[in-house]
DNA sequence: TTGAAAGCGCTACCAA
DNA sequence: TTGGTAGCGCTTTCAA
C-alpha cells in the first residue's frame, strides 16, 4: 500500500488520459458509459480509475453546465418530532435517489437570508421546504434564478409546488370518531394560526362539529409545542367538570402529548374523563404513556411524491405548479374513549403494537 | 431539440468587468476586499454587483483552489432526541461561521459508501460525526485524502479528534448521588456495548458502587432505544420487591423514560418505590411526566469545540489528533429520592423550571 | 470510435 | 492600483 504523503493529490481525468494514453474526452465519456467508447477501452479506463481511487469532482463537472445534485434542505423546530421523522425520511430518500441534502435550517425561526443565499451559491438543483418560514425575500431570491421549492407538509404559497397530508379530512375523521363515541363537548387545542397545517385540521373539525348540530368546540392553544399543549391541558383541567370537554383533538401529536400530560399531572384521567387524540402518528406518541389515538402522516409518500414534484421541475417540465394532497391513516390507540366499531382502527397504538 | 427553457442568467466576475469596465481580475479582488484597490472603483463594482442581484459561483472559486465552505454532517438515530438536539444546534453554530452543512446520513446503521464518496466529491472540507457506525472503510477513505474528522459525543477511533463529554464522570457523579440519598440497591440501564458513552457511563457508575462497599449493580439493556429502556423497566417491576433495585441508572435519558413508563405502567411508582437517573438532558425528559434527574452534556460547548477542531484541521495546523472531554452539569429533576442536601441542584427538571 | 480545443466562473500570478 | 492570462477539472462541440 502506497503512503499518501501531504496533500492527497487526487486522480483527475488529465492524468488518467495521460496514464491511459488516451484524450480526456474519452476519459470523460468512458466513465460515464457513452456508448460511442469501444467496450475495450472502456474496461481499461475503468479499472485505472477503480485503481487510483479516482473520484470526480462534481464541482468541477457542475461548473460546465451539469446539475449539482445537490437539495436545498429547511427544517422547522426539531423540538417536534415530527421534523425528526420528516427529515430521517427525506434522507433515505435522497440518499435513494442520488441526491445530496444540503441542511440550510433547522429550527424555530425564518431562515436566514445568508443561508438563502447558499441556493445561489452552490448551484443548488431545487429546495425542500418543511417550515412556513422561508421569507418571502428568500423566496423571491429562488423565484428570480429558478430554484425549484416544493413544500412538505404546507400548502405552497406564491411559487413551488406542495405536498402535504388532507389536512382537512383528517380534522374531520377524528371529529366523526369522537363524536360517533358519543362525545358532546369538545374541544380543539390549535397550532400557529399561521401554519395550513394548523388552522385545516382545526376547521375540518370544526365544519363536522357543526354538522352534526353539536356546539362549536371550545378552541385554544396557539403555538405547536408541548409546553403549549401543556398549558392549554391544565386551562381543561381546571374548568368545572360540568363544563369541560369530553373529548379534545389537538391539531398535533405533540401537542396532544402535552395535553395528557398536563391532565394526568392533574389528576385527571384520560381517557377516563376525557379523550385526547392528536395528528401527525409521530413515534413518541405510539408508546407509552400515551398510546395516542391520531391520524397519521403517510411519511414516505409524503417525501416521495415531494422528490417528484422536484424532479419534474428540475427537469423543466412545463406542469403547472401543483398541490398533492395525501390521506393520512387512522391510528387507534387508547387515549380516547371510541365507539366499540371503531376500535378496530388500522393502526394500533398500544403496548402490543 | 426543443428549446431550453432558459435558465436565469446569473451575473458573472466577466460580466460585471464588462459592465463597469474594468478586468474581470479586478472585479474579483474589488468583491473580496482586496486592500489594493482604489475605493473608488470598489464602491462601485460592489454597487453594480447589489444591482444585477450578483451571487459569487462557490463551485467556481472551490475549484480554482479555495475551501468549499462545506462541512459533512453524519447523524445517529434520530428517535433519540439527542440527536436531534445535538443537530439543531450544529446547524445553528455552523450558520454563525459561515459554514455550509451537508447532511450525509441520519439514522440508524452505518453510512453507506456511496455516501463516504460524496466528501471527496464536492470537495468538503471537514466532516462531523455523531455515530460511530462511520465504516471504516468509509474512514479510510477521508483518511486518505486528508479529510479532517471531528467525532461529537464519541471517542475517536484511529482517525480524527473528538470531543465528549465526561462519560465516566458523569455515571460516577449519578452513583455518589444515590448512594448518598440512601440507595442500596442499584442497577444499571445499558445502551450498545460497541459505545463509548455507554460503556463508559456504566463504568464510571460501577466502579464508584464498587468503591463504596456496595454489592455490583444489576446491569440489563444492550440497545439505546426507548423500547429496550420500556423492557428493561418491565424486567425491573417484574422483580420481587425484596430483590429490586432501588435506583437505576439509565446510561441515556431515552433509556430511562423507558424504564420509567415501563415502571409506572406496571403500577411501580417513580421515585416512590424505584429513583431513576438518565445522562444527556434531552428536552422531552425535562418534562411532565418525567421530569428526569439527569447529567446535562454541555451541547453548545461540545459543537463549538468540535467545530474549533475542526477548523484547526482544515488550517492544516500540526497538532495532535485530541480528545476534549467536557463536564456535564447534573439536572436535578423530581424522577429520584435524593438526600435533602442535593435538592438544590444548578439545573432543575420541574413544572416550575 | 477517438482527439483537440473551447470554455464554465473564478482566482492567482506576473506585468505594467 | 490595475490588466492580462493561465489554469482548476470537467464536459462538449467539431473534426478526424
Amino acid at each position: 500500500m502506497a503512503p499518501p504523503v501531504s496533500k492527497a493529490v487526487r486522480a483527475t481525468v488529465a492524468s488518467l488520459a495521460e496514464r491511459a494514453g488516451v484524450a480526456t474526452s474519452t476519459v470523460s465519456r468512458a466513465l460515464r458509459n457513452d456508448p460511442r467508447i469501444s467496450a475495450e477501452v472502456r474496461q481499461r479506463i475503468i479499472a485505472l480509475a477503480a485503481e487510483v481511487g479516482y473520484t470526480p469532482n462534481v464541482l468541477a463537472r457542475t461548473l460546465v453546465g451539469g446539475n449539482s445534485g445537490l437539495v436545498g434542505l429547511v427544517l422547522g423546530p426539531i423540538e417536534n418530532p415530527f421534523y425528526a421523522e420528516l427529515m430521517q425520511m427525506v434522507v433515505a430518500r435522497a440518499a435513494a435517489r442520488g441526491w445530496r441534502l444540503m441542511l440550510l435550517h433547522a429550527g424555530p425561526g425564518p431562515i436566514e437570508e445568508a443561508t438563502a443565499e447558499a441556493l445561489l451559491q452552490y448551484r443548488v438543483d431545487g429546495c425542500l421546504i418543511t417550515s412556513a418560514e422561508l421569507s418571502s425575500r428568500a423566496a423571491a431570491i429562488c423565484a428570480a434564478n429558478k430554484v425549484p421549492l416544493v413544500m412538505i407538509n404546507r400548502v405552497a404559497w406564491e411559487h413551488g409546488s406542495a405536498v402535504s397530508c388532507d389536512n382537512q379530512a383528517a380534522g374531520a375523521l377524528l371529529a366523526d370518531l369522537l363524536i360517533r363515541a358519543g362525545h358532546r363537548r369538545l374541544a380543539v387545542v390549535t397550532g400557529f394560526a399561521t401554519t395550513s397545517t394548523s388552522t385545516e385540521r382545526a376547521e375540518g373539525f370544526s365544519r363536522r362539529v357543526a354538522e352534526a348540530g353539536l356546539p362549536p368546540p371550545l378552541c385554544i392553544g396557539g403555538e405547536n409545542s408541548h409546553a403549549r399543549g401543556f398549558a392549554a391541558g391544565m386551562q381543561l383541567a381546571a374548568l368545572p367538570a360540568a363544563e369541560r370537554p369530553e373529548a379534545v383533538m389537538a391539531v398535533s401529536d405533540i401537542l396532544a402529548m402535552g395535553v395528557m400530560d398536563a391532565l394526568r399531572e392533574a389528576g385527571v384521567s384520560v381517557p377516563g374523563e376525557i379523550s385526547v387524540v392528536g395528528v401527525d402518528g409521530v413515534m413518541p406518541a405510539r408508546r407509552a404513556p400515551y398510546y395516542l389515538t391520531t391520524v397519521s402522516q403517510p411519511l414516505e409518500a409524503m417525501v416521495e411524491r415531494g422528490f417528484d414534484l422536484l424532479a419534474a421541475r428540475m427537469r423543466d417540465e412545463p406542469r403547472e405548479e401543483e398541490v398533492v394532497l395525501l390521506r393520512g391513516s387512522l391510528t387507534i390507540g387508547r387515549s380516547a374513549r371510541l365507539h366499540p366499531d371503531d376500535l378496530a382502527g388500522n393502526g394500533q397504538n398500544g403496548p402490543e403494537a
